[in-house]
Order: structure tokens, then sequence, then C-alpha cells
DNA sequence: GTGTACATGTAATCCGTTACATGATTCC
DNA sequence: GGAATCATGTAACGGATTACATGTACAC
């Protein structure tokens, strides 16, 4: 969250959603909004974010937040002292092909194509949100975020959204890999019994393995 | 843990903590201990596994757990009602990065590279279970995990075990895309500033897209 | 005789979700 | 006038973790 504030500009909880939405989404996160509306009270509980109301003029009641000094000092200290932990991957239909003794066939071979499809909706998705980016700070662009959103208008372009976007071409590679790794796994499942035959999968199994050629196994005897 | 179960074989809490460890972990789920066996108390409430004291001649006092008929039933059935959801990812490192702003260059870039390491270090894992499945199949191999764990000997051999290896081998695919997502990243971050230029990053960003060719380049214009 | 692996649990807590509740505004 | 979107919350619950507690067997 005070990642999100981190970038200028005020924002309602439900700002935070869209955005959130539209880019954490993709590599990270994608909190229930009413665990924001929880986090943001919080955080202002701690000094780290402040709110206003909004003016009484304004069409809409809502209450935008925005981070504190302390609440950037905290959030810097987050970034730079604790290490980022390895990445947590929960990934259903993997366990469906590791559970694959229980299914037929066909219905795995279903299920890996179906994930497929989700997957090339969801990187359209990102090359979407990644035109949406470009539009953006190609017209000099408004608010905070790269969604679109209504707000202060602080109007910082291009510099800054440097890093969400390197985050988000990322994530772009990261779905076209996911493809490429169902249909490898579509091949895997297709292959003859395995009595005895050890198919040798084409030329794959290439090095990019640890450092150094010989290296003594030390895991297994 | 009723998946786990659904190998043939009978196993303790332990056994399947070092199993999931070895395995699920890849692309799942790594369960604490401390939940292991609650759920396993748990599901031999519910009458989908049973469990046996160790014989009193046996060197340590143990639990064993099967899976049931009952149980079989149940993860048959959710096995083949039940959608795959989306994998879930909660990837730290691609966080930082997004949050680039509030770092220096430098140890970004640092970083990935320590992200590097340490997915080199688990493909190096995933590799090393892989040899040690294939090993366990080529000799005939004994108990029901491919961890090497002592346990009934139920020898079921090499068939019965090729999905899990597929998923495994599409555990080693997967960390060696991450090593390239974070190598293409590492070049998205030393990219010179970006005033102006859009560096088009090479012959990048091939088809793979949706199903039209024509697609307006929605990324790049 | 000391450290590691085996083996099993309890208690407190956390992060996050779903379901529920409410109401204003805008678009068609 | 009705649906979608904007906007904010409460309550109950769930999955999972960490910390704590305990003890045996084996290897060096």
């Amino acid at each position: 969250m005070l990642g999100l504030l981190s970038f200028p500009g005020e924002r309602t909880g439900y700002d935070l959603k869209k955005w959130a939405d539209a880019s954490l989404r993709f590599f990270y996160w994608s909190p229930a909004i009413s665990q924001i509306y929880a986090e943001l009270r919080r955080l202002e509980g701690l000094g780290y974010a402040s709110s206003r109301r909004s003016e009484p003029d304004e069409p809409r009641a809502k209450r935008r937040y925005a981070i504190t000094a302390a609440g950037r000092a905290a959030l810097a200290r987050w970034a730079d002292t604790s290490e980022p932990g390895p990445p947590v991957l929960k990934h259903p239909l993997v366990l469906r092909i590791w559970l694959g003794h229980l299914a037929e066939p066909e219905r795995l071979a279903t299920r890996v194509r179906e994930h497929m499809e989700r997957t090339r909706a969801e990187l359209k998705e990102i090359r979407d949100a990644l035109a949406r980016a470009d539009a953006h700070d190609a017209t000099g662009g408004g608010t905070g975020d790269g969604t679109g959103a209504t707000g202060g208008g602080t109007g910082a372009t291009g510099e800054g959204w440097r890093h969400p976007r390197i985050a988000l071409r990322w994530s772009e590679r990261h779905q076209l890999a996911e493809l490429e790794l169902a249909e490898a796994m579509l091949a895997d499942l297709a292959e003859p019994h395995p009595p005895g035959a050890r198919a040798p999968t084409e030329g794959d199994r290439a090095d990019t393995g640890a450092d150094t050629p010989a290296d003594t196994a030390p895991t297994d005897g």
C-alpha cells in the first residue's frame, strides 16, 4: 500500500484497488477492497499516511490518502534493508498435472489448453496496460497512475513511471514464458507411455546451470 | 495432502513434509510441518485417511497415514470437478523493481543478480530431484516417493511416477525462464534514461500474442 | 556426549478472503 | 428508471505461519 502511495498524487481506496488490479496484480498482489480500506486506516494510525475528506462542492464524498514523510522514510528503509524473498508460486494447473494419475489424459490436455487461453487473455491485458502507459505519457498525461483515474494532477510525466513499466514488461515476458511452458508440458503429456523409453526431448536441456562445469553433485551421492 | 497420500504407500507427517519440500514446493506449496499434522488429523476425522501406529518392535514410534477409499473418491471428485484456478504469483523482486524509484540503480541490479543466483540454486535442486527420480526407477526403486524415504515398500516402479516427473520438468523449465526474465529485466534497467528515447530492445517481442496477426502494436508506437 | 535428523504436537497470530450492508452518481 | 460504477465500510472466517514444547535415535 505504501508503495502505491509513494507515487505522486492523492488517491482513494477505490482508486488504489483499480490501480493494483492493473499493475501489481500481474506480479505480486491483488488485495481485496476491504483490506485496502482497513490497511489505509492502519497506515494513517501509524502516521505513515494522511487523509483528507473531499471538498463539499465535489460531486462525491470520498477520502483521499497520501503518504507522509514518515511513511516515505519507513518505505525507503524497507526497500533497501529487507531482502526480497524468493518468489512464491501457486500453480493449480501444474498440481493437477502432478496428480495426473487421477485423470484421463484427454481431460488433462484440455486443462492445459484452457490455461493457455487464460494466459493469452492475461497477456492481452498486460499489453493494454503497457499501451495505456505509453499513450498516457505521450500525451503528457495527468494523474498519478497508469489507469486513467481522476485526482490531484501533480503531472509527473514520463520519468518516475519508468520502473512500473519495466515491471509490466517483465510481466508480459512472463506470460509469454508461461505459454511456452504449457506447450512443452503438452508435448510431455503426449509422449508415448514410459515403459523403458527415456525420450530425449530434442536438443533441450542446455547449460545455464551453476558456475563451474565440474560440480561434484553435493545433494545426491 | 490427499494428493500426496494418493500415491501408493503409507507415510508419516514427517515423510510428507520432506516429500512436499522436494516436489510440491517448486510449483505449489510447502506446508508448515505443524499444518501437516493438523491436516492429517482432520482428514482422518473426515474418513479420508486412515492411520496406524508403528509396531512396538520398530525403532521409532510414529504414525503412518494412508488414503481411504472415501478419500480417494473425494480426491477424484475434486480433481475432475473443480477448475484449476489461475496461478498465483508473489514476486518480491519484481515488486522492488516496480518501486525502483526508491532505490539506487546499482542496488536494484544487484538484487536482480542475487535473485538469479537463488534461481540457479533452485534449478540445481530440481535437477537433482529429477536425477534422483530417474536413478530411483532405473534401479527398480523402493518406497513410494521420489525422495528416498523409508517406509512400506509397495514397489510401484516407473509408471505412476510419470506425472510427478512431468511436473518437475515443468519446474525445471520454469526456473530457466525465470533466469531469462531476470536477464531481460537487467537489460531494461541498464537502458539509458527515458528522455524521449523509446529504445526498441532488439528484435524482441515476437508473435505468440492473440489470434489475429494485425494487432495495432499496443506496446510501442 | 553432542549435534543432527526423526517425530509429533499446541497456541497465538497474521494476512487475506468472502459475505454482507449501504448509499450516491452517472450513463443509457 | 435501471444498471453499472463509484465509494466505504463491518463481520466472520480460513489457510497458513511462527514460536514454543517435547522427546527419541543415530552418527561421529
